[in-house]
DNA sequence: GTTTTATATTATACTTGTTGAATATTACTT
DNA sequence: AAGTAATATTCAACAAGTATAATATAAAAC
């Protein structure tokens, strides 16, 4: 149910559009929640029918018409709820879903040189994806200050600390690996 | 598709029934891919119906009868062929899917001691998690030893690695986001 | 002036994963 | 003798995510 709850969480600072919606999950929330276009239009409706928001038609003579969501009292307190109980979601967090990993563990079925380009990819993608957060700081600490909050740019970057560490780990493992299979190609 | 890999890379190691395979996925892959019985069974169908696995009904009387499946050559070739292309999986691999994450995002909703809570709970999960991981190093050194293939077992450590990095992370940066937010409080 | 970009939403089919229970047999435990 | 665990599979309904493309308007770029 995430994806509502990010949702809810963006219309908690103010009224959207799907569209404006869509590009602010994707600018901010889509590093650790991905969601296609349509997936958010489908998920408004249905949280406009369990009564979580509102939406008001608005007429544009320049542009198509859309629509704007409102989170609703009910809408807040089911926002509030869910922050008040994350056991499930740390348990979650424990658990990894990486069909990548899942090669690992059949790539003795492969050459050790087609595993070490594997390895050696996967490691590329670490350190581009590690660089690559410099402008999600930027964007954090732009936004924050334009905002004027500071606490909560403070726990977005905290969120982004993650993809740090994360990024950083995934690098370290892979060189541990790479020496691994080295090893066995030395012998 | 993965589930589906997962379930050919088990049975390219031999032939097994629905039943032995749930157990075999939930002992070794479920780490990093996990897979409920049910869907195991329906895509065992399914991959039946794609011709990548035979299956043969065996009478049992002692037991329940029981349907072993078998790896076919077509099935042989597209395990092989997934593996020879890791690109997709790698760039996924970048990608993080975490609802926690997401808390952490929005937890300036709540108050900086129900944040801190949460980043102790997730913290002594991950110290948790990280000495569980004991256990499935000495099951791969001893079914490796059993089985005698080395080089196979030398990738499902790796694998196993992962989960080591992947906890250290998560411990270094609670530890971090801890800090940060204990700042915040002492001001 | 024609293509591209941005705005804005909708539709539909499909695949994958979740939940939970029903069914049936034999062995082991208390 | 009754209850639980282990073996073995199936089914049905649902929830969530993926893929892709159709539709429509206006501004901007070339």
């Amino acid at each position: 149910m995430s994806l509502k709850h990010g949702l809810l969480g963006l219309l908690n600072y103010g009224s959207m559009t799907g569209y404006e919606l869509d590009k602010a999950f994707k600018a901010s929330l889509s590093f650790f929640w991905q969601a296609k276009t349509s997936q958010i239009y489908r998920e408004l409706a249905a949280m406009e029918g369990q009564g979580w928001l509102t939406s008001q038609r608005v007429i544009q003579s320049e542009k198509p018409n859309k629509r704007v969501y409102t989170i609703t009292k009910d809408g807040k307190e089911e926002l509030t709820t869910w922050l008040s109980s994350p056991e499930g979601d740390i348990k979650d967090a424990m658990g990894v879903r990486s069909a990548f990993l899942m090669r690992v563990f059949f790539a003795g079925e492969t050459s050790t040189k087609q595993s070490l380009e594997m390895l050696y990819a996967y490691r590329q993608k670490c350190l581009e994806s590690k660089t690559g957060l410099g402008g999600a700081y930027d964007a954090i600490s732009e936004y924050g200050g334009i905002v004027g909050d500071e606490r909560k740019a403070k726990y977005w970057q905290i969120a982004a600390l993650y993809g740090d560490a994360f990024f950083e780990a995934g690098l370290n493992w892979a060189d541990k690996a790479i020496d691994l299979l080295k090893e066995e190609m030395g012998e």
